[in-house]
DNA sequence: CTTATCTCCGCACACCGTACAGCATTCGCT
DNA sequence: AGCGAATGCTGTACGGTGTGCGGAGATAAG
Protein backbone atom coordinates (compact mmCIF):
# COMPACT_ATOMS: atom_id res chain seq x y z
CA UNK A 1 0.00 0.00 0.00
CA UNK A 2 2.12 3.01 -1.23
CA UNK A 3 1.31 6.49 -0.51
CA UNK A 4 -0.96 8.22 -2.73
CA UNK A 5 1.85 10.10 -4.43
CA UNK A 6 1.86 12.77 -2.55
CA UNK A 7 0.72 16.75 -3.49
CA UNK A 8 3.13 18.41 -5.17
CA UNK A 9 1.65 21.99 -4.97
CA UNK A 10 2.52 24.83 -7.20
CA UNK A 11 1.46 27.88 -6.00
CA UNK A 12 -0.93 27.89 -3.34
CA UNK A 13 -2.02 31.55 -3.55
CA UNK A 14 -4.92 31.11 -1.13
CA UNK A 15 -5.62 29.15 2.30
CA UNK A 16 -9.76 28.20 3.73
CA UNK A 17 -8.11 30.58 6.50
CA UNK A 18 -7.70 33.63 3.62
CA UNK A 19 -11.10 32.60 2.35
CA UNK A 20 -12.81 32.86 5.36
CA UNK A 21 -11.33 35.90 6.78
CA UNK A 22 -12.63 37.47 3.11
CA UNK A 23 -16.11 36.06 3.25
CA UNK A 24 -16.07 37.83 6.97
CA UNK A 25 -14.98 41.18 5.88
CA UNK A 26 -17.62 41.31 3.36
CA UNK A 27 -20.25 40.27 5.66
CA UNK A 28 -18.96 43.13 8.14
CA UNK A 29 -18.83 45.45 5.46
CA UNK A 30 -21.77 45.00 2.96
CA UNK A 31 -24.41 42.81 5.12
CA UNK A 32 -25.58 39.26 4.87
CA UNK A 33 -25.66 38.26 1.73
CA UNK A 34 -22.52 39.40 1.01
CA UNK A 35 -20.58 36.72 1.53
CA UNK A 36 -20.92 35.20 -2.08
CA UNK A 37 -18.06 33.69 -3.95
CA UNK A 38 -17.53 35.45 -7.02
CA UNK A 39 -17.19 38.50 -4.29
CA UNK A 40 -15.26 36.42 -1.90
CA UNK A 41 -12.72 35.21 -5.07
CA UNK A 42 -12.51 39.21 -6.27
CA UNK A 43 -11.89 40.30 -3.08
CA UNK A 44 -8.60 37.64 -3.02
CA UNK A 45 -8.33 38.79 -5.99
CA UNK A 46 -8.55 35.23 -7.99
CA UNK A 47 -11.08 33.62 -9.69
CA UNK A 48 -14.48 32.34 -8.48
CA UNK A 49 -13.31 28.16 -8.67
CA UNK A 50 -10.31 28.86 -7.18
CA UNK A 51 -11.99 29.08 -3.75
CA UNK A 52 -13.69 25.95 -4.80
CA UNK A 53 -10.06 24.43 -4.13
CA UNK A 54 -10.15 24.78 -0.16
CA UNK A 55 -14.13 24.61 0.30
CA UNK A 56 -16.17 22.40 -1.83
CA UNK A 57 -19.61 24.54 -2.05
CA UNK A 58 -20.82 27.96 -0.77
CA UNK A 59 -22.35 25.86 2.43
CA UNK A 60 -19.11 24.97 3.55
CA UNK A 61 -18.08 28.19 3.88
CA UNK A 62 -20.85 29.22 5.71
CA UNK A 63 -20.60 26.36 8.14
CA UNK A 64 -16.69 27.02 8.62
CA UNK A 65 -17.50 30.53 9.09
CA UNK A 66 -20.27 29.65 12.00
CA UNK A 67 -17.18 27.07 13.42
CA UNK A 68 -15.13 29.72 13.56
CA UNK A 69 -16.86 32.20 15.39
CA UNK A 70 -17.75 29.47 18.07
CA UNK A 71 -14.15 28.01 18.02
CA UNK A 72 -12.96 32.22 18.76
CA UNK A 73 -15.59 31.64 21.62
CA UNK A 74 -14.96 28.28 23.08
CA UNK A 75 -11.16 29.50 22.97
CA UNK A 76 -11.95 32.47 25.03
CA UNK A 77 -12.80 30.28 27.68
CA UNK A 78 -13.32 32.09 31.06
CA UNK A 79 -13.30 29.35 34.24
CA UNK A 80 -14.21 30.79 37.31
CA UNK A 81 -15.58 28.93 40.45
CA UNK A 82 -19.15 30.58 40.23
CA UNK A 83 -20.88 28.12 37.07
CA UNK A 84 -24.18 31.21 37.20
CA UNK A 85 -21.36 33.38 36.61
CA UNK A 86 -19.37 31.86 34.18
CA UNK A 87 -22.74 30.78 32.31
CA UNK A 88 -23.34 34.68 32.30
CA UNK A 89 -20.31 35.37 30.92
CA UNK A 90 -20.42 32.60 28.30
CA UNK A 91 -23.79 33.87 26.95
CA UNK A 92 -22.91 37.59 26.88
CA UNK A 93 -19.71 36.41 25.13
CA UNK A 94 -21.48 34.95 22.67
CA UNK A 95 -23.62 37.48 22.15
CA UNK A 96 -20.99 40.12 21.68
CA UNK A 97 -19.25 38.05 19.11
CA UNK A 98 -22.21 37.64 16.86
CA UNK A 99 -23.76 41.01 17.39
CA UNK A 100 -19.95 41.99 16.32
CA UNK A 101 -20.68 40.17 13.13
CA UNK A 102 -24.96 40.57 12.24
CA UNK A 103 -23.54 39.60 8.79
CA UNK A 104 -23.40 35.65 9.96
CA UNK A 105 -26.15 35.63 12.49
CA UNK A 106 -28.47 33.91 9.43
CA UNK A 107 -25.62 31.64 9.61
CA UNK A 108 -25.61 30.34 12.71
CA UNK A 109 -29.58 30.40 12.82
CA UNK A 110 -29.99 28.60 9.48
CA UNK A 111 -27.64 25.86 10.03
CA UNK A 112 -27.77 22.69 12.49
CA UNK A 113 -24.99 22.90 14.65
CA UNK A 114 -23.29 19.44 14.18
CA UNK A 115 -19.74 20.83 14.06
CA UNK A 116 -17.31 20.19 16.42
CA UNK A 117 -17.02 23.77 18.14
CA UNK A 118 -20.81 23.65 18.17
CA UNK A 119 -20.82 20.28 19.81
CA UNK A 120 -18.32 21.92 22.15
CA UNK A 121 -20.06 24.88 23.06
CA UNK A 122 -22.80 21.66 24.08
CA UNK A 123 -20.37 20.18 26.24
CA UNK A 124 -19.58 23.40 27.93
CA UNK A 125 -23.02 24.12 29.00
CA UNK A 126 -23.61 20.52 30.08
CA UNK A 127 -20.71 20.59 32.21
CA UNK A 128 -21.69 24.21 34.10
CA UNK A 129 -25.16 22.93 34.53
CA UNK A 130 -23.50 19.61 36.30
CA UNK A 131 -21.28 22.21 38.05
CA UNK A 132 -24.76 23.47 39.17
CA UNK A 133 -26.01 20.74 40.42
CA UNK A 134 -28.38 19.53 37.95
CA UNK A 135 -28.78 15.76 37.10
CA UNK A 136 -28.24 14.46 34.26
CA UNK A 137 -31.68 14.97 32.45
CA UNK A 138 -31.78 18.41 33.81
CA UNK A 139 -28.66 19.28 32.81
CA UNK A 140 -29.15 18.54 28.99
CA UNK A 141 -32.47 19.71 28.76
CA UNK A 142 -31.67 22.81 29.99
CA UNK A 143 -28.74 23.20 27.68
CA UNK A 144 -31.38 23.21 25.10
CA UNK A 145 -33.45 26.16 26.81
CA UNK A 146 -30.66 27.92 27.27
CA UNK A 147 -29.40 27.58 23.96
CA UNK A 148 -32.85 28.44 22.28
CA UNK A 149 -32.90 31.58 24.52
CA UNK A 150 -29.90 32.60 23.38
CA UNK A 151 -30.74 31.62 20.04
CA UNK A 152 -33.88 33.70 19.83
CA UNK A 153 -32.41 36.86 21.54
CA UNK A 154 -30.18 37.30 19.20
CA UNK A 155 -32.32 36.53 16.43
CA UNK A 156 -34.58 39.36 17.23
CA UNK A 157 -31.75 41.63 18.06
CA UNK A 158 -30.05 41.23 14.49
CA UNK A 159 -32.92 41.00 12.54
CA UNK A 160 -34.86 44.32 13.87
CA UNK A 161 -32.08 45.99 11.51
CA UNK A 162 -31.77 44.17 8.01
CA UNK A 163 -30.07 46.63 6.06
CA UNK A 164 -26.49 47.33 6.44
CA UNK A 165 -23.33 45.45 7.83
CA UNK A 166 -22.43 47.06 10.58
CA UNK A 167 -24.78 47.46 13.77
CA UNK A 168 -24.96 51.21 15.62
CA UNK A 169 -24.41 51.29 18.99
CA UNK A 170 -26.73 50.13 21.80
CA UNK A 171 -27.79 53.53 22.31
CA UNK A 172 -28.85 54.86 19.01
CA UNK A 173 -30.68 51.23 18.22
CA UNK A 174 -32.55 51.38 20.87
CA UNK A 175 -33.40 55.16 20.70
CA UNK A 176 -33.86 54.34 17.40
CA UNK A 177 -36.16 51.50 18.21
CA UNK A 178 -38.38 53.60 20.62
CA UNK A 179 -38.68 56.09 18.25
CA UNK A 180 -40.27 53.17 15.57
CA UNK A 181 -42.61 52.00 18.21
CA UNK A 182 -43.94 55.04 19.66
CA UNK A 183 -45.78 55.26 16.12
CA UNK A 184 -47.90 51.91 16.80
CA UNK A 185 -51.49 53.21 17.30
CA UNK A 186 -52.37 53.34 20.64
CA UNK A 187 -56.26 52.38 19.94
CA UNK A 188 -55.49 49.22 18.31
CA UNK A 189 -52.31 47.88 20.73
CA UNK A 190 -52.89 49.68 24.24
CA UNK A 191 -50.36 47.62 25.91
CA UNK A 192 -47.86 47.58 23.12
CA UNK A 193 -48.10 51.73 22.68
CA UNK A 194 -48.35 51.82 26.87
CA UNK A 195 -45.05 49.54 27.25
CA UNK A 196 -43.08 51.40 24.49
CA UNK A 197 -39.99 52.34 26.88
CA UNK A 198 -39.62 48.54 28.06
CA UNK A 199 -39.85 47.09 24.53
CA UNK A 200 -37.49 50.24 22.96
CA UNK A 201 -34.70 48.13 25.45
CA UNK A 202 -35.43 45.03 23.99
CA UNK A 203 -32.36 44.67 21.81
CA UNK A 204 -30.00 45.72 24.73
CA UNK A 205 -27.51 43.77 26.52
CA UNK A 206 -29.56 44.38 30.31
CA UNK A 207 -32.90 42.39 28.91
CA UNK A 208 -30.91 39.95 27.27
CA UNK A 209 -29.12 39.47 30.76
CA UNK A 210 -32.77 39.95 32.41
CA UNK A 211 -34.48 37.30 30.58
CA UNK A 212 -31.14 34.93 30.88
CA UNK A 213 -31.75 35.23 34.78
CA UNK A 214 -34.86 34.20 34.81
CA UNK A 215 -34.25 31.13 32.92
CA UNK A 216 -31.62 30.38 35.19
CA UNK A 217 -34.24 30.96 37.80
CA UNK A 218 -36.77 28.57 36.30
CA UNK A 219 -34.30 25.92 36.23
CA UNK A 220 -32.79 26.88 39.25
CA UNK A 221 -36.88 26.03 41.05
CA UNK A 222 -37.62 23.30 39.06
CA UNK A 223 -34.53 21.26 40.31
CA UNK B 1 -60.76 68.17 -6.56
CA UNK B 2 -61.81 65.34 -8.95
CA UNK B 3 -61.61 62.17 -8.47
CA UNK B 4 -58.24 60.62 -9.92
CA UNK B 5 -60.16 58.79 -12.67
CA UNK B 6 -61.10 55.78 -11.25
CA UNK B 7 -59.72 52.55 -11.87
CA UNK B 8 -60.75 50.74 -14.92
CA UNK B 9 -59.24 47.18 -14.11
CA UNK B 10 -58.42 45.47 -17.33
CA UNK B 11 -58.36 41.17 -16.28
CA UNK B 12 -57.19 40.78 -12.96
CA UNK B 13 -55.85 36.97 -13.18
CA UNK B 14 -54.40 37.28 -10.08
CA UNK B 15 -54.47 37.92 -6.34
CA UNK B 16 -51.70 39.27 -3.64
CA UNK B 17 -53.72 36.20 -1.85
CA UNK B 18 -53.01 33.84 -4.78
CA UNK B 19 -49.72 34.82 -5.00
CA UNK B 20 -49.04 33.83 -1.37
CA UNK B 21 -51.27 30.72 -1.67
CA UNK B 22 -48.31 30.00 -4.22
CA UNK B 23 -45.50 30.87 -2.76
CA UNK B 24 -46.61 29.16 0.57
CA UNK B 25 -46.75 25.65 -1.49
CA UNK B 26 -43.96 26.42 -3.11
CA UNK B 27 -42.19 26.66 0.25
CA UNK B 28 -43.95 24.04 1.60
CA UNK B 29 -43.40 21.49 -2.13
CA UNK B 30 -39.65 22.32 -2.68
CA UNK B 31 -38.14 24.03 1.07
CA UNK B 32 -37.04 27.21 1.69
CA UNK B 33 -35.62 29.47 -1.49
CA UNK B 34 -38.29 27.72 -3.21
CA UNK B 35 -40.49 30.84 -3.39
CA UNK B 36 -38.62 32.77 -5.98
CA UNK B 37 -40.73 35.31 -8.02
CA UNK B 38 -39.91 33.55 -11.25
CA UNK B 39 -41.14 30.36 -9.94
CA UNK B 40 -44.61 32.10 -7.94
CA UNK B 41 -45.17 33.18 -11.04
CA UNK B 42 -44.41 29.89 -13.53
CA UNK B 43 -46.93 28.12 -10.75
CA UNK B 44 -49.60 30.92 -11.28
CA UNK B 45 -49.30 30.66 -15.00
CA UNK B 46 -48.33 33.84 -15.62
CA UNK B 47 -45.23 35.99 -16.70
CA UNK B 48 -42.57 36.79 -13.69
CA UNK B 49 -43.64 40.51 -13.72
CA UNK B 50 -46.94 40.12 -13.30
CA UNK B 51 -46.24 39.32 -9.46
CA UNK B 52 -45.07 42.95 -9.52
CA UNK B 53 -48.37 44.36 -9.62
CA UNK B 54 -49.47 43.02 -6.78
CA UNK B 55 -46.27 43.28 -4.49
CA UNK B 56 -43.52 46.06 -4.53
CA UNK B 57 -40.66 43.39 -4.39
CA UNK B 58 -40.00 40.14 -2.75
CA UNK B 59 -39.09 40.74 0.46
CA UNK B 60 -42.56 42.16 0.61
CA UNK B 61 -43.89 38.46 -0.45
CA UNK B 62 -42.03 36.89 2.51
CA UNK B 63 -43.33 39.96 5.06
CA UNK B 64 -46.72 38.92 3.68
CA UNK B 65 -46.69 35.40 4.16
CA UNK B 66 -45.35 35.93 7.87
CA UNK B 67 -48.08 38.07 8.37
CA UNK B 68 -50.40 35.82 7.12
CA UNK B 69 -49.44 32.89 9.42
CA UNK B 70 -49.43 35.11 12.42
CA UNK B 71 -52.65 36.12 11.58
CA UNK B 72 -54.40 32.98 10.91
CA UNK B 73 -52.86 32.19 14.66
CA UNK B 74 -53.75 35.65 16.09
CA UNK B 75 -57.57 34.51 14.56
CA UNK B 76 -57.53 31.29 16.57
CA UNK B 77 -57.35 32.78 19.75
CA UNK B 78 -58.14 30.71 22.97
CA UNK B 79 -59.19 32.55 25.35
CA UNK B 80 -60.09 30.43 28.73
CA UNK B 81 -59.63 31.61 32.26
CA UNK B 82 -56.32 29.92 33.14
CA UNK B 83 -53.52 32.37 31.24
CA UNK B 84 -51.08 29.47 32.02
CA UNK B 85 -53.30 26.85 29.79
CA UNK B 86 -53.60 29.87 27.15
CA UNK B 87 -50.33 30.78 27.19
CA UNK B 88 -48.76 27.55 26.51
CA UNK B 89 -51.89 26.40 23.96
CA UNK B 90 -50.56 29.55 21.88
CA UNK B 91 -47.02 28.68 22.16
CA UNK B 92 -47.92 25.19 21.00
CA UNK B 93 -50.54 26.46 17.80
CA UNK B 94 -47.07 28.47 17.23
CA UNK B 95 -45.20 26.20 17.07
CA UNK B 96 -47.43 23.67 14.88
CA UNK B 97 -48.14 26.46 12.72
CA UNK B 98 -44.54 26.63 11.86
CA UNK B 99 -43.05 23.38 11.63
CA UNK B 100 -46.06 23.02 9.58
CA UNK B 101 -44.26 25.07 6.73
CA UNK B 102 -40.70 24.57 7.83
CA UNK B 103 -39.87 26.88 4.64
CA UNK B 104 -41.20 29.49 5.81
CA UNK B 105 -39.43 29.64 9.46
CA UNK B 106 -36.34 31.80 8.04
CA UNK B 107 -38.46 34.25 6.57
CA UNK B 108 -39.77 35.10 10.63
CA UNK B 109 -36.27 34.56 12.02
CA UNK B 110 -35.15 37.13 9.26
CA UNK B 111 -37.34 39.52 9.06
CA UNK B 112 -38.31 42.11 12.02
CA UNK B 113 -41.59 41.86 13.54
CA UNK B 114 -43.27 45.18 12.61
CA UNK B 115 -46.50 44.16 10.94
CA UNK B 116 -49.66 44.36 12.47
CA UNK B 117 -49.98 40.45 13.22
CA UNK B 118 -46.69 40.47 14.81
CA UNK B 119 -48.00 43.40 17.00
CA UNK B 120 -51.42 42.06 17.47
CA UNK B 121 -49.09 38.39 19.09
CA UNK B 122 -46.99 40.90 20.88
CA UNK B 123 -50.26 42.53 22.64
CA UNK B 124 -51.54 38.94 23.06
CA UNK B 125 -48.59 38.07 25.14
CA UNK B 126 -49.10 41.28 27.31
CA UNK B 127 -52.28 40.76 28.11
CA UNK B 128 -51.71 37.06 28.94
CA UNK B 129 -49.10 38.35 31.23
CA UNK B 130 -51.27 40.70 32.23
CA UNK B 131 -53.59 38.45 33.63
CA UNK B 132 -51.14 36.29 35.03
CA UNK B 133 -50.32 39.19 37.75
CA UNK B 134 -47.54 40.60 36.24
CA UNK B 135 -46.73 44.55 36.57
CA UNK B 136 -46.72 46.13 33.25
CA UNK B 137 -42.49 45.94 33.21
CA UNK B 138 -42.84 43.05 34.43
CA UNK B 139 -44.91 41.51 31.61
CA UNK B 140 -42.87 43.59 28.83
CA UNK B 141 -40.02 41.46 29.59
CA UNK B 142 -41.37 38.67 29.77
CA UNK B 143 -42.95 38.74 26.15
CA UNK B 144 -39.55 39.13 25.36
CA UNK B 145 -38.45 36.33 27.27
CA UNK B 146 -41.03 34.15 25.94
CA UNK B 147 -41.00 35.50 22.46
CA UNK B 148 -36.89 34.92 22.31
CA UNK B 149 -36.82 31.55 23.70
CA UNK B 150 -40.22 30.27 21.55
CA UNK B 151 -38.36 31.74 18.24
CA UNK B 152 -34.76 30.24 19.16
CA UNK B 153 -36.75 26.93 19.95
CA UNK B 154 -38.14 26.71 16.79
CA UNK B 155 -34.98 27.90 14.41
CA UNK B 156 -33.45 24.84 16.60
CA UNK B 157 -35.89 22.21 15.78
CA UNK B 158 -36.45 23.33 11.92
CA UNK B 159 -32.62 23.87 11.56
CA UNK B 160 -31.73 20.45 12.34
CA UNK B 161 -33.65 19.42 9.00
CA UNK B 162 -32.60 21.81 6.25
CA UNK B 163 -33.24 19.11 3.44
CA UNK B 164 -37.14 18.87 1.99
CA UNK B 165 -39.90 21.07 1.94
CA UNK B 166 -41.80 18.86 4.23
CA UNK B 167 -41.02 17.80 8.23
CA UNK B 168 -41.19 14.12 8.77
CA UNK B 169 -43.30 12.74 11.60
CA UNK B 170 -41.76 13.68 15.19
CA UNK B 171 -40.86 9.99 16.17
CA UNK B 172 -39.19 9.90 12.86
CA UNK B 173 -36.63 12.90 13.37
CA UNK B 174 -36.21 12.22 16.74
CA UNK B 175 -34.80 8.76 16.17
CA UNK B 176 -32.85 10.26 13.04
CA UNK B 177 -31.09 12.91 15.23
CA UNK B 178 -30.54 10.05 18.05
CA UNK B 179 -28.67 7.94 15.34
CA UNK B 180 -27.01 11.44 14.19
CA UNK B 181 -25.76 12.14 17.76
CA UNK B 182 -25.61 8.19 18.41
CA UNK B 183 -21.61 8.77 16.03
CA UNK B 184 -19.86 11.57 18.56
CA UNK B 185 -16.89 10.69 20.05
CA UNK B 186 -17.28 9.83 23.37
CA UNK B 187 -13.38 10.49 24.36
CA UNK B 188 -14.05 14.45 22.91
CA UNK B 189 -17.48 14.81 24.20
CA UNK B 190 -18.04 12.59 27.41
CA UNK B 191 -21.44 14.66 28.62
CA UNK B 192 -22.44 15.23 25.18
CA UNK B 193 -22.05 11.29 24.32
CA UNK B 194 -24.15 10.81 27.64
CA UNK B 195 -26.94 12.36 27.19
CA UNK B 196 -27.63 11.74 23.70
CA UNK B 197 -31.53 9.94 24.56
CA UNK B 198 -32.06 13.61 26.16
CA UNK B 199 -30.53 15.31 23.61
CA UNK B 200 -32.19 13.74 20.88
CA UNK B 201 -35.51 14.82 21.89
CA UNK B 202 -34.98 18.47 22.20
CA UNK B 203 -36.38 18.89 18.99
CA UNK B 204 -39.51 17.17 19.87
CA UNK B 205 -42.68 18.55 21.69
CA UNK B 206 -42.39 17.83 24.88
CA UNK B 207 -38.93 19.67 25.27
CA UNK B 208 -40.40 22.44 23.99
CA UNK B 209 -43.50 22.47 26.59
CA UNK B 210 -41.27 22.06 29.46
CA UNK B 211 -38.52 24.74 28.91
CA UNK B 212 -41.53 26.99 28.32
CA UNK B 213 -42.39 26.29 32.08
CA UNK B 214 -39.17 26.46 33.17
CA UNK B 215 -39.26 29.95 31.23
CA UNK B 216 -42.60 30.61 33.06
CA UNK B 217 -41.47 29.44 36.55
CA UNK B 218 -38.27 32.16 36.37
CA UNK B 219 -41.18 34.66 35.35
CA UNK B 220 -43.38 33.58 38.01
CA UNK B 221 -40.69 33.40 40.54
CA UNK B 222 -39.26 36.35 39.62
CA UNK B 223 -42.57 38.35 40.31
C1' DC C 1 -65.31 57.58 -29.99
C1' DT C 2 -61.51 59.26 -27.65
C1' DT C 3 -58.48 58.89 -24.06
C1' DA C 4 -56.59 57.88 -19.72
C1' DT C 5 -55.47 54.04 -16.87
C1' DC C 6 -54.43 49.53 -15.52
C1' DT C 7 -52.72 44.63 -16.07
C1' DC C 8 -49.69 41.81 -18.07
C1' DC C 9 -45.74 40.60 -21.06
C1' DG C 10 -40.96 40.32 -23.42
C1' DC C 11 -36.60 41.80 -23.12
C1' DA C 12 -32.50 42.90 -20.76
C1' DC C 13 -29.11 43.47 -17.06
C1' DA C 14 -26.44 42.15 -13.35
C1' DC C 15 -25.56 38.80 -10.25
C1' DC C 16 -25.52 34.15 -8.32
C1' DG C 17 -23.57 28.99 -7.62
C1' DT C 18 -20.95 25.79 -9.91
C1' DA C 19 -19.79 22.06 -13.63
C1' DC C 20 -16.28 21.32 -17.17
C1' DA C 21 -12.06 21.47 -19.53
C1' DG C 22 -7.48 23.33 -20.01
C1' DC C 23 -2.95 25.14 -18.63
C1' DA C 24 1.13 25.97 -16.16
C1' DT C 25 3.61 24.67 -12.22
C1' DT C 26 5.90 21.65 -9.19
C1' DC C 27 6.86 17.55 -6.91
C1' DG C 28 8.19 12.22 -6.48
C1' DC C 29 10.45 8.84 -8.60
C1' DT C 30 13.51 6.71 -11.69
C1' DA D 1 18.44 15.15 -14.99
C1' DG D 2 14.43 13.84 -16.86
C1' DC D 3 9.70 12.31 -16.86
C1' DG D 4 4.95 11.67 -15.45
C1' DA D 5 1.48 12.76 -12.44
C1' DA D 6 -0.87 15.54 -9.38
C1' DT D 7 -2.22 20.20 -8.16
C1' DG D 8 -3.79 25.17 -8.07
C1' DC D 9 -5.84 28.28 -10.82
C1' DT D 10 -8.34 30.09 -14.97
C1' DG D 11 -11.92 30.90 -18.75
C1' DT D 12 -16.10 29.61 -20.42
C1' DA D 13 -20.72 28.34 -19.93
C1' DC D 14 -25.36 27.03 -18.10
C1' DG D 15 -29.27 27.69 -15.54
C1' DG D 16 -31.09 30.28 -11.94
C1' DT D 17 -32.22 34.75 -9.33
C1' DG D 18 -34.46 39.80 -8.57
C1' DT D 19 -36.11 43.46 -11.09
C1' DG D 20 -36.11 47.90 -14.26
C1' DC D 21 -38.00 49.47 -18.73
C1' DG D 22 -41.01 49.88 -22.53
C1' DG D 23 -44.91 48.26 -24.93
C1' DA D 24 -49.46 45.90 -25.90
C1' DG D 25 -54.06 45.16 -25.03
C1' DA D 26 -58.23 45.70 -22.37
C1' DT D 27 -61.33 48.62 -19.93
C1' DA D 28 -64.01 52.32 -18.28
C1' DA D 29 -64.70 57.60 -17.90
C1' DG D 30 -65.57 61.60 -20.52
Amino acid sequence: MTEPRRRPGPKRALTEEAVLDAALTLLDTDGPGAASIRRIAAALGVSPNSVYTYLPDKSAIEQALVERLLGDLNRAAPGGDDWRADLEALALDLRRRLTAHPGAVPLLLGGAMNGPEALLLGERLLDLLDRAGLAATEAARGAYLIMSYVLGAIALEVADVPRAGALAPERDRIAARRAAMSQVPAAMFPRTAAAVDVTATWIGTEQYLWGLRRVLDGLSTHA
